[in-house]
DNA sequence: TTAAAATAGTTAGCATGCTAAGTAAATGGA
DNA sequence: TCCATTTACTTAGCATGCTAACTATTTTAA
């Protein structure tokens, strides 16, 4: 009376081991195509969404954006800075906050990222229908939806 | 003429990104459930691929089953070490090798943990049906291969 | 109006993945 | 048989995520 298992717990304890090791190997091909402009993940990442959500957004937004903290994106900015390819100018009215531009070549630098990138991202999707893409996307958010309330329920609420 | 985006390009610009995040989380999630124990997420991780594997395996498989480099995994298994929930042994055969063992302790360990696994497990797959996981798991799949192959294309084929 | 709370950003230091390079043991040809 | 290669593991150090704790500024509320 035994039935197979579904075919997802086959694959991994938990689908979370699986779900870093893509994210890693997704990157490092995209961190090696892009690797002649000398960018390295997180500044290739953190240029792309600043692109999506145009220039002058603060900081806190970019990292909302990127879906990380803080303090992980400052290392990433200053590194930016120090290759000349963002600018961080004071905003005039909230002087907390600091508001980010692309210079001259890192506009030029995008341009060539943003090929670079189309073509990565179309070997990965390859053989995948739109229908699967957004089955994943989907489940993606469920889940991310489904840890955070986890995340609050042991935490105790805090 | 204008029609609407797949919604997978809505939600992320790779995908990848939404990945990580989701892997941070659900990662995040067991971690915090089974902090009681002492355990943070790489030593639980080793500890359920231990089990699944039986015990007596070399690190080198452990490693392969965790789709993990063997470095990071030294670090790990140091620390379970010195928790002594795991015990190395030289392999007879082979004087390079050492297998793996969990202790006395490190087996009641286990027994608590999957059980707390289990549950978290539960709340996170919350509202996911069988299908959509298996959709996910394969897709995951696909990209995997898909990535190792770009990463071939873009190293040359080194 | 002024003290308390919230917000933007930084710094310091941890966790965990990686590659590069080293050691010791096993294996495979010449 | 013996040297070259391969394999299992380790060490050192980087990349990038995080939290905790700090400063400076702004907002809120008594």
């Amino acid at each position: 009376m035994s039935s197979t298992p579904p075919f997802h717990e086959t694959l991994d304890l938990t689908l979370c081991g699986s779900m870093g090791r893509v994210h890693r190997l997704c990157r490092d091909a995209v961190t090696l195509a892009v690797e002649p402009l000398g960018l390295t993940q997180s500044r290739w990442t953190a240029m792309m969404h600043l692109f999506h959500l145009n220039q002058g957004c603060t900081q806190q937004e970019l990292a909302n954006s990127l879906g990380i903290e803080m303090p992980s994106l400052t290392r990433t900015i200053k590194q930016l800075e120090q290759q000349e390819i963002i600018a961080r100018k004071a905003d005039a009215d909230d002087k907390r906050s600091k508001r980010l531009y692309f210079t001259e070549q890192g506009l030029q630098l995008l341009d060539t990222l943003q090929v670079i990138i189309a073509d990565v991202k179309e070997h990965l999707y390859a053989d995948l229908t739109t229908e699967q893409l957004d089955t994943m996307a989907h489940g993606l958010i469920q889940m991310e939806q489904n840890a955070r309330q986890c995340i609050l329920h042991y935490s105790g609420g805090k």
